[in-house]
RNA sequence: GCCGACAUAGCUCAGCGGUAGAGCAGCUGUUUCGUAAACAGCAGGUCCUCGGUUCAAAUCCGAGUGUCGGCUCCA
């Protein structure tokens, strides 16, 4: 992101170069105001991300000015605004954040303008360590020894001065510090310098700045609702699950987050049987022997969990793919059993990092819905494109529009380069032949596939990674000796396919939450439906219409407790249940139903029979 | 793992050195109601755990556990 903003940036920077020729001094011009929109249809993120960092500096300058002292990291722009890391005496609390803010305020309304210096490199080097700006010296030190390697000098460095505050900055920057529209500082949470561990722990503040008042609004509502939407706060509020810490990043499934996770397993089984995998199952305790011959030993053994028996160490295992090999290998492999589609729902065990753990999305234990196919060469494509209609297919059940990556041959890979650039050709073909438009991603495969990656906007317009696909030319089919006998009887190597459409069940129900705002499409709603009988004597009819609906497979409660009826749809509507069927004198004598939705819409009332095959028929269409 | 914050009833939170509180949920009773909250009563807590300071700790200090925000989107 910011190397884009930086690359889109660089013709500014040029044109800031004559300027300073001229006079030494470039007052870069401001953005166009306007909306966010407005900026971004006229291609000038860019202008945005300038004024980000210039706010970055501004903060940098209230801080200095509140903590003199304070050491001075990086600052730059990101997606919605800007951070800066500091290293001060102490850790910053939201007054600080108030009062940073307060005093950036009167930086804004002095509007002092943005000077650039452009200063030798010694010069500057001596400036930023007069300042005792340690960090700052690193980094120009970096730079002169990059130049060094290259065999250039030193190169010419520049400052942004705004009153009192100066940065060694590459720029741009607006005008003026009363050119930046309206900011907020969000939070403030601990980095290392330079993301390095080893490195001293630094304070970095968030902030977001917009052109606009609206924009700055609208990106606050976006943050407030996805809190809203938070998948840890409604897994509780709909009883879905819940964390206990005798588990740490597992979470425990409740009756309807069990429901749902099968709703989905299910649906996956069925597309999958009709395209004629085989479900499998693999052991999840395994040797270290099986990690030492896949080669994860000495790549992932820190995130593996061990378990010691009898004098040997077996791990639980973090991924299921060198273990279908073995049931390849069970018996000799024809050319005529191929493609030999294998799928499994492995429960993995990662022991990822205590502070990484978050909710269904980081998580220690998880089940995929993995698959490996084997292929011959000459089915790859055919393979590929089938592939690439399941996703399309799977992810149409939840209205969603997956989009494409495709990533090649990174510089240290391994297996036959002809067998990569046929790989990589035949996916590429396949692409094309299925109609699907995708980005390309050079050299960002992994070391013994290339690799398909399959992303969503949800309905917040984030974007997820989902699914993937890895076309597997060596791992595999190398490390674990895969074979099949050709027409001649020799022995071939075939390709494997590694792919998973949900990913991680998990995190895939965790983006649905949020996606949705746990207002679930019928066909995966844990309750589809609620019947509300008005009074005592409309219980048993209502149990009546409810057994009507469940003998077409609907999922259906009735709400049987002497609360009022108004109470009864505020709780149905605040468990999101799809349809709310209230039951009364009227509609029990003329035995009909008519749904109030959670949308808050009264559909007409209906005979309980055509109601029932009418919901019926919309679970089993899925779709979101 | 590291930095910072937080941890009080099932949930959301108040209390911040002097015997533990509210709303919602729960239970019991009354109410039988026409499309987002009927009424009353009752019950509910090793104030995360362990240690320390103090006459006295939910409150202050330390350690542990868990959760949350982050840990290159690089002048």
């Amino acid at each position: 992101m910011a190397d884009k903003a930086n690359q889109a940036a660089a013709p500014i920077a040029g044109a800031a170069d004559e300027a300073v020729e001229a006079d030494e001094v470039e007052i870069l011009e401001a953005p166009a105001r306007g909306s966010v929109d407005e900026l971004l249809d006229a291609g000038a993120h860019d202008e945005l991300d300038a004024m980000r960092h210039s706010t970055a500096h501004v903060m940098a300058e209230a801080v200095l000015d509140l903590f003199p002292g304070t050491k001075l990291g990086i600052g730059p722009a990101i997606a919605d605004g800007f951070y800066y890391d500091f290293e001060l005496p102490r850790a910053l609390t939201p007054d600080d954040l108030s009062a940073i803010e307060a005093r950036m305020r009167e930086s804004v309304s002095a509007n002092h303008p943005f000077v650039r210096k452009e200063v030798p490199f010694d010069d500057g080097r001596a400036a930023v360590e007069g300042q005792g700006q340690g960090y700052k010296v690193e980094i120009l030190d970096d730079l002169a020894s990059k130049a060094k390697e290259a065999g250039e000098p030193s190169p010419t460095i520049t400052f942004y001065e705004h009153g009192p505050f100066s940065d060694l900055c590459r720029g741009p920057h607006v005008a003026s510090t009363g050119k930046i529209g309206p900011f907020k500082l969000l939070s403030v949470a601990g980095a290392y310098w330079r993301g390095d561990a080893k490195r001293p722990a630094l304070q970095r503040v968030y902030g977001t700045v917009w052109a606009g008042q609206e924009a700055l609004d609208a990106f606050l509502w976006r943050r407030a609702e996805a809190r809203k939407r938070d998948h840890r706060k409604l897994g509780v509020q709909l009883d879905l699950f819940s964390f206990h810490d005798v588990s740490p990043g597992a979470p425990f499934f409740h009756p309807k987050g069990q429901l749902l996770w099968r709703l989905l397993e299910g649906s996956m089984r069925e597309l999958q049987g009709r395209r004629g995998y085989l479900e499998v199952a693999t052991p999840i305790v395994v040797s270290e022997r099986l990690w030492r011959q896949s080669g994860h030993w000495d790549l992932y053994k820190e995130h593996m969990f061990l378990v010691e028996s009898e004098n040997q160490t077996f791990s639980l295992k973090p991924m299921n793919c060198p273990e279908s090999t073995f049931i390849y290998r069970s018996r000799k492999r024809s050319y005529r059993d191929l493609p030999l589609r294998y799928n499994e729902y492995g429960r993995l065990h990662r022991n990822e990092l205590s502070g990484a753990l978050s909710g269904l999305t980081r998580v220690r234990q998880f089940v995929q819905d993995d698959a490996h196919i084997y292929v011959r060469p000459d089915q790859l494509m055919a393979e590929i494109q089938a592939l690439l209609g399941e996703v399309r297919e799977a992810y149409g059940w939840f209205g969603l529009t997956p989009r494409f990556s495709f990533a090649t041959k990174p510089d240290k890979a391994i297996g036959d380069p002809a067998l990569w650039e046929r790989a990589e050709r035949l996916t590429m073909e396949a692409f094309a032949a299925s109609d699907i438009s995708y980005e390309l991603k050079p050299k960002d495969g992994t070391f013994y596939a290339p690799k398909i990656d399959i992303y969503i906007d949800d309905a917040l317009g984030r974007e997820w990674q989902m699914a993937t696909i890895q076309i597997d030319l060596t791992m595999l089919p190398e490390r674990f000796d895969l074979t099949y006998d050709d027409e001649t009887g020799e022995g071939v190597r075939p390709i494997a396919i590694h792919r998973a459409m949900y990913g991680s069940l998990e995190r895939f129900i965790g983006i649905l939450i949020e996606h949705f705002a746990g207002a679930f499409p019928l066909w995966i709603a844990p309750v589809q439906a609620i019947v509300i009988p008005i009074a005592d004597r409309h219980v048993e009819p209502a149990e009546e219409l409810a057994s009507v609906l469940r003998s077409r497979g609907l999922r259906v409660e009735v709400d049987g407790s002497n609360n009022r009826m108004q109470n009864k749809i505020r709780l149905a509507q605040e468990q999101k249940v799809p349809y709310m069927l209230v039951l009364g004198d009227r509609e029990i004598e003329a035995k009909t139903a008519a749904p109030r939705t959670r949308a808050g819409e009264q559909q007409p009332a209906e005979s309980w029979d055509s109601l029932a095959d009418r919901l019926a028929a919309e679970a089993a269409a899925r779709g979101g």
